[in-house]
DNA sequence: ATGGTGGTCCTACCA
């Protein structure tokens, strides 16, 4: 089973980059974040053609917004099916489905969090933080940690040294402070999972899957992040076998500022 | 130290 993960900025003005993605890697489930479409102007049809014919859509006008596309059916049924409320804000960050072959799959755009990392100057600061802490109580109260669990989606952490282009550099900038990093840290120990991206790539080796663009050439100057994660529960680490940052599809023309990850799983 | 770009929707907001 292949599952990619994908912050899309805005589904509609990308919809042929997606086709172009989903008949490349040919991925059995993508997920989807910063759809910035309401439920009724998803782009289906395109995504339906390629035999994604199971669609579980939560968007909502302009902003946010996730989408789970999948050839494989799902258990729950209907589209907006499977939606937690982690979010205070009313925000569509989180789409959950359970796919026919038993596995349990959940879908996060957590807050970017604004440019000023405290809780007290900054309200979208304190919202993230909110938020992570919420994901936290939301596996730690789950007790079945065997179950095929998978988590994925832009959660706007970088936690490693090496997921930034200068570590020192950006422990003042949100998304890698020492606050969130912890934070996301004890969501990751929560439900024991594992990062797959770093089961394959070792912690020294910088890999990014994010890259602002603002810069003049994100190429040249690769002053990246890694935003976008696959993680793995305890039942499902053994049967990990790939993964990889699709980076080249930063240069594309009309490229999102995120590429995706795409993880293989023997199941 | 600053501003740099891009999508949504139409005046800023968000990233």
């Amino acid at each position: 089973m292949k599952i990619a993960t994908w912050n899309v900025n805005s589904v509609r003005f990308r919809a042929q980059l997606v086709t172009r993605f989903l008949r490349d890697e040919q991925p059995d489930v993508l997920c989807l974040q910063e759809t910035k479409v309401e439920n009724g102007l998803f782009p289906a049809l395109p995504f339906h053609k390629l035999g994604y014919t199971h669609q579980a859509i939560h968007g909502q006008k302009a902003y946010h917004g996730v989408a789970v596309l999948s050839k494989i059916p799902f258990r729950t049924s209907g589209r907006e099916t499977g939606v937690q409320d982690f979010c205070r804000e009313g925000h569509a960050r989180h789409m959950g489905v359970t796919l026919a072959n038993g596995v349990e799959l959940h879908n996060f755009y957590v807050p970017a969090g604004g440019d000023i990392p405290d809780p007290v100057q900054n309200p979208k600061f304190d919202h993230k933080l909110h938020f992570l802490a919420e994901m936290e109580k939301f596996f730690a109260r789950r007790k079945a940690k065997s179950d095929p669990v998978i988590l994925v989606g832009d959660l706007n952490v970088a936690p490693l040294e090496n997921d930034v282009w200068n570590h020192k550099q950006l422990l003042g900038i949100v998304s890698h402070t020492p606050v969130e990093t912890r934070l996301l840290g004890e969501v990751q120990a929560a439900f024991d999972w594992t990062d797959t991206t770093r089961h394959f790539v070792p912690p020294e080796e910088k890999i990014y899957s994010w890259w602002s663009y603002r810069a003049a050439d994100w190429e040249a100057s690769d002053r990246g992040r890694r935003l976008d994660h696959v993680w793995a529960s305890p039942g499902l680490k053994a049967a990990l076998r790939s993964q990889k940052i699709v980076r080249k599809m930063r240069g594309w023309q009309k490229a999102s500022d995120h590429v995706p990850v795409v993880v293989e799983f023997d199941l």
